[in-house]
DNA sequence: AACACGGTTGACCATCTAGTCAAGATTGTT
DNA sequence: AACAATCTTGACTAGATGGTCAACCGTGTT
């Protein structure tokens, strides 16, 4: 009995992974209506009918998926906290998020999508979820203006410069490829790439230290 | 004769102009695949019929909206030419873009989704116009390096950078309403964001004064 | 061997949607 | 008034798509 629920529970486990995975894919390259469930099924390896068999609908099995990218967001934002000083906690993150970038472009295409069509179906991740983390980084930068260990900014353009330009190597990586003469980034230009974020926004952001 | 040519080019003119601006607030709001003749016909304020009638069909609509798009932003690049000045250059270029999310967040949307998916209608732009365009861009911010204007950086990476803090604000509009308070940003915070992308990104690449 | 149970699947259906079409309206010309 | 050219539009079609379902495995238990 025990043996059969785990075997049983494997694979459920193992196909929920494979669809969730050629979901993510799938939404990413179309968007939400443009996927469809034909692909994500043959993205899959499984009939149709099957992914049904695990996920109720369209609808669900997206959701899963948005669920999913947001809770590998929130690991990486994790980074944001261990350090006191701006410029290695900033350094941490902003590395931690190109890589995201690089590892897992389709979560971030698939966030954007949805944010840009006004997130129909994840708006209660935002209020919730996203703008209380929100809240916690502002009082951090905050923080840092207070101590003199940055330039007093507002903390909101600054999260949203830190979003924007690491998730647009994910979000527009095609259009980077594509001007680099249609080849993916090498391990030396995605390490160059991130280093020159992490120093332009470092060096905007750090005290003048002369004057 | 010139009259009845007048009076009906005028007809056209006017029709395809509503259904273009239908077709970008549409298309921008779900997708190439999620929009719908119909919505963008009622959008419009035509039958649908009427849409065959002035674009053979929904990909050469769109691809009418998208070069549209295109064009806006090219006259917004020539901006970055009209000074020798880094400073100037980048602030006039910077403040530029950020008008133009604002006034056109549709239009960023749209080219944002199709190049998510890989620009399987406008590839051709990327390859001839938008490589050329970048590459001039390039040049002029090696001479400013070379001219010792601005630190030494990858041309490429800075590019990126301001494309996406910039486009940021279009393509993520509604994330940013959302997390301040379900309200559209005021002109205060227009200019104090378009102020502090262009003042972290200026920081970030003006050469260190002291030392 | 009979059974139970989670998993698999081809066939099917209701609905939606891009695109067509032919008849009709409008407008200006002769 | 007759006409020609352009524009308008309701009705229709063919195909795609999300979702359903009933029959059908495969495996471990009794």
């Amino acid at each position: 009995m025990l043996i059969l629920k785990a075997a049983k529970a494997d694979i459920r486990a193992e196909n929920e992974r494979l669809i969730l995975e050629a979901g993510e894919r799938i939404f990413a390259q179309h968007g939400f209506r443009g996927a469809t469930m034909q692909m994500i099924a043959d993205q899959a390896g499984l009939p149709k009918a099957n992914l049904h068999y695990y996920f109720d609908s369209k609808e669900k099995l997206y959701r899963c998926v948005v669920e999913k990218i947001f809770e590998i967001w929130l690991q990486a934002a994790s980074s944001f906290e261990n350090s006191d000083e701006p410029k290695e906690a900033l350094k941490i993150y902003i590395y931690e998020k190109m890589q995201i970038s690089r590892r897992h472009p389709n979560g971030s295409k698939v966030w954007a999508n949805e944010v840009m069509q006004g997130a129909p179906i994840i708006q209660d991740f935002l209020e919730t979820q996203l703008r209380s983390w929100t809240d916690g980084r502002i009082e951090s930068i905050q923080a840092w203006i207070a101590a003199g260990k940055i330039r007093p900014v507002e903390p909101r353009w600054v999260m949203y410069m830190i979003w924007a330009t690491t998730q647009h190597y994910a979000d527009f990586g095609h259009q980077i490829e594509t001007l680099n003469a249609d080849a993916p980034l090498s391990e030396a230009q995605w390490q160059a790439a991130s280093e020159t974020v992490f120093e332009v926004i470092w060096n905007g952001l750090a005290p003048k230290q002369s004057l």
